[in-house]
DNA sequence: TTTGGTGCAAAGACTTTGCAAAGGT
DNA sequence: ACCTTTGCAAAGTCTTTGCACCAAA
């Protein structure tokens, strides 16, 4: 049998309240599953959740650190959160839409261990981001919602 | 014949400016290579120049787009920036000292190629950190350096 | 009850911007 | 002289924190 929320949460030592079990649903919906914070909290506002800006904060902090979530820099200034499932992967930004790919290389993790080890270091952690355009445009599903900013609206990208 | 500071300026379409000329200096001085904009900053107040902040910020990110600087942002919430050599590198950053190391693996650039188009992508750009510890802590000529403290005193920790 | 969590507003870190004065060509 | 650039301070964006009140255990 899954687990509850609730006891999932109170396993990490966390007070199960109703702030955090919102914001663990809202990631388990999986509606979106790259989130920021203001994203979280603008659903929250949606749902009429009285939750304050701060609480989301302090609760998507307290999750990435229980592990429950993951956290992503990508090139916008944003932290950008999504459920960590244990297995490691990076992420392909589209820049025409916003949409998020996760992808898995065993090359490229093996190589980046190697290039840590040749250099004197001990790999502890990475963050690779592939930003991208898609290929084909006109048949791209999601290049429409450009539009639409959904990962971000300002527009900054890297390099 | 090496083209002074001044002429690749004025190539770029930029004025000629005081600023301008001292910033491009202390990066092609090379005291270091990796700066964010307070790093900058600090030089110039040692040097007495009297430039202020905003302005770093703003010939900072003229350099950028205009080819002679790259920016980087690492997971530290500030950028940093680097001459611009061509020669495309991703880092490695001690997690110990602050240290930068640069790298590049031709098949790790070649597999995100490769990832992106089969995710039906054409990749534009990437940005890759690697996070480590020193190897071998005792003799790690930078070890001692842990203490790297910027400029301003953000002296805020957690309760 | 006791401990920790929450909301709000204010503060903090980094960066950008408005505007009048100064500077480059 | 013309138009850009600069310095300063104020504003902006994302995030954290102080504090009084509230809720879970």
């Amino acid at each position: 049998m899954v687990p509850s929320n609730a006891q999932g949460l109170r396993s990490t030592g966390l007070k199960v309240t109703q702030p955090r079990l919102r914001i663990l649903e809202i990631f388990q919906k999986g509606v979106q599953r790259h989130m920021t914070a203001e994203d979280v909290y603008r659903v929250l506002l949606d749902e009429q959740q009285d939750i304050g800006l701060a609480t989301v904060y302090r609760v998507l902090t307290q999750f990435e650190q229980a592990g429950i979530l993951r956290r992503s820099n990508f090139e916008s200034g944003k932290s950008v959160f999504e459920i960590n499932e244990g297995t490691h992967h990076d992420h392909l930004v589209c820049l025409d839409c916003g949409r998020v790919v996760e992808f898995y290389d065993a090359e490229i993790e093996r190589r980046q261990k190697k290039v840590a080890t040749e250099h004197g270091f001990e790999l502890q952690e990475h963050s690779l981001a592939l930003y991208a355009t898609c290929a084909h445009k006109d048949s791209c599903p999601h290049y429409d919602k450009a539009a639409h900013a959904p990962l971000g609206t300002r527009a900054h990208h890297p390099g």
